[in-house]
DNA sequence: CAGCGGATTTACTACGTGGTAATCAGCGCA
DNA sequence: TGCGCTGATTACCACGTAGTAAATCCGCTG
């Protein structure tokens, strides 16, 4: 068995309490016995036990982050901000996959994740109609990359429509007048708030506001979002005979795999094809050629979420707070792929949408 | 307050440690009581309180799971596995980031993750000379990705020298003879069974078994290995001077560097030079030019892994059974890069070396 | 020197669960 | 009918911590 209180206490000629009291940075706390009982301490080598923590104070100091898979480079770098974020406040993370699971993904939100003080969940599969679940959920949660519910949750999400469009301007802006897009799901009433439909209308308002004719069939219908999906999309594209001189690809992942089709039918990027993506993904600022990008502001994202997060935990769960809504500002990252140079951070444009906070009515 | 217990046998006209007993499917419960208890838990919404359990049995249900960053496409595609792995036995991950930070690593050595029944570790600091550290090691923990301390301490890691001297004989079959490798760490002695040194290893003992002369300056020290590190490597390579026409990188995100900055150069690949990875990320295959890599087993490395700790976690503490090591079985994928085809899986060898496990002297 | 008030420390207890051992019910057999 | 035995259920308690309220200490005032 490990060290425990009692033991520290006995050391330190104090009552459990009093060390208790010292590891929790009490204020009335004696110098002297704080120093007795630290020595204490060290000498034991004790560490406060976290079930019994736990089980006393009703927190554990763990939060959960659920999403689709890690190996999508954008959760995993998304995990990656979540946990540094977590970490700073010294909260562990508990990691679940969810696979794109329907059950699980409606599992979790009923009873959240064990073990847990409270859940930043990225779903896939939710939608709009599930949104009565929201009612029973009983845990401190905050919605993260996609406003789905559009209330009364929490969410942390990014300009999905205003990134999107200005992509597709950049691509205009390069005299491109037939954009392909990557990326659209299948016909699908419970995802109306979804990153695709958001992205896919950002897209129509970017054509729309520039005069030119939106052509349905260069929206490309493709899911998942791994980057055979892209190529393969693209490769379509291609045989469809259609004319383009661009693509907008919906997320990076699709658009390394867009680039891969591209260069098997030997078309040129950019000087044939320009092709942008959305998240920034690391990698893609080193494919060949480099992948223009949307900067959705990744770390922003973690850090607000995990702070939304421990404020609602804070609050306790009883409180009915109103529910909030942030969206990251977003950049423009112009690269090679649609004419940028080689390196450099080549940003097309600072930040861009508020930051600003915005409140929902409850 | 969530439902326990005592609310649960109140409702069921039974005793709280009834319900444990069914909870816990225990053997003599009739199968009414059974049945009574199990509709009141349904009908109470009651889910067990995982830090009381894990107070009164010791375990919590979690697994720690430390890498050095996510955002590395390796550890991304491990934890994926892990995760998976530990959720078929009912068991969460939580994942710490290291970011290979040698205090943070000597720190998670000595004490562990807090909440957690046991430690999936991948260093990137620790090495042979921090042997004595696992003295102080009280809690299950299996090493993974590379064996690091020689024992005494379970290992799961992969066929480092053999795997690697696959690849470089694989671009000697292709007839290249001055292979240039990028990954080489700086000396350091204390990492003399790190991956580093012993691919290293690998790739002299394939020059040697091929009479090939080893030229020291064709092994380009670099670290960390991200691909940017790659790309410059790479570009240090090129600008040297020296004649090169393979290149073997020690990770694939060095690999998707070199592509990069061969390119940039005008060197094609593979005409030119040949480029092989380690670690067949996922992307690697989509790549211009595909990559062609080692794949290390991932899947395997994490599914041991996983049941390796869970029978440490189930042995108890006290119990000092013999540290085992297990290599999981490799495969040269053939890619563009080195001469592959595009697509396919293109595998020039079956699963390669035993994957029986190998006993260690305690 | 008694009395006061804030600072410091303590005793007691509950958090929800599951191990231990005791109790109780039911059945077969003499 | 009574006894013993097995199966089923229960009372009791401890796991390690922190909240509550009460106790104790100390310096200072009148």
């Amino acid at each position: 068995m490990a060290v425990t209180m009692r033991e520290v206490a006995a050391i330190a000629r104090v009552s459990p309490k009093t060390v208790s009291n010292v590891v929790n940075d009490h204020p009335n706390v004696h110098p002297d016995t704080r120093a007795r009982v630290q020595k204490a301490i060290a000498e034991l080598g004790y560490r406060p036990n976290h079930s019994a923590r736990g089980l006393r104070s009703g927190r554990t100091g763990v939060i959960g982050l659920a999403v689709p898979e890690l190996r999508q480079a954008y959760f995993a770098e998304l995990a990656d901000a979540v946990i540094a974020a977590a970490a700073k406040r010294g909260l562990s993370v508990i990691v679940g996959q969810l696979g794109g699971d329907r059950e699980h993904e409606i599992e979790l939100l009923t009873h959240g994740l064990p073990q847990t003080d409270g859940l930043l969940f990225s779903p896939e599969r939710l939608g709009t109609e599930d949104r009565d679940l929201l009612a029973y959920v009983d845990f401190p949660m905050v919605m993260l990359g996609e406003w789905i519910f559009g209330g009364p949750t929490d969410h942390v999400t990014m300009h999905n429509i205003s990134a999107a469009r200005a992509a597709v301007e950049h691509l205009i802006s390069l005299g491109r007048r037939r954009i392909a897009v990557i990326g659209a799901h299948p016909e699908d009433e419970t995802r109306v708030m979804g990153p695709s439909n958001l992205r896919i209308q950002g897209y129509r308002e970017a054509l729309a506001a520039a005069g030119i004719e939106h052509d349905p069939r260069l929206e490309r219908v493709v899911a998942p979002w791994h980057p055979e999906d892209g190529a393969d999309a693209a490769r379509q594209l291609i045989e469809s005979g259609l004319e383009f001189d661009a693509i907008f690809t919906l997320t990076d992942s699709l658009g390394l795999g867009a680039l891969r089709a591209l260069g098997e039918a030997g078309r040129v990027v950019p000087d044939d094809v320009a092709v942008i993506g959305f998240d920034n993904i690391t990698i893609s600022h080193l494919t060949v050629p480099s992948l223009s990008s949307i900067d959705p502001g990744r770390a922003e994202i973690a850090e607000t979420a995990v702070s939304m997060l421990v404020e609602r935990i804070e609050w306790g769960a009883g409180s009915s707070r109103p529910a909030r809504l942030h969206k990251a500002a977003f950049d423009v990252i112009v690269r090679e792929s649609s004419g940028g140079t080689a390196s450099g951070p080549a940003k097309a444009s600072s930040r861009q949408s508020g930051a600003t906070p915005q409140r929902l009515n409850g």
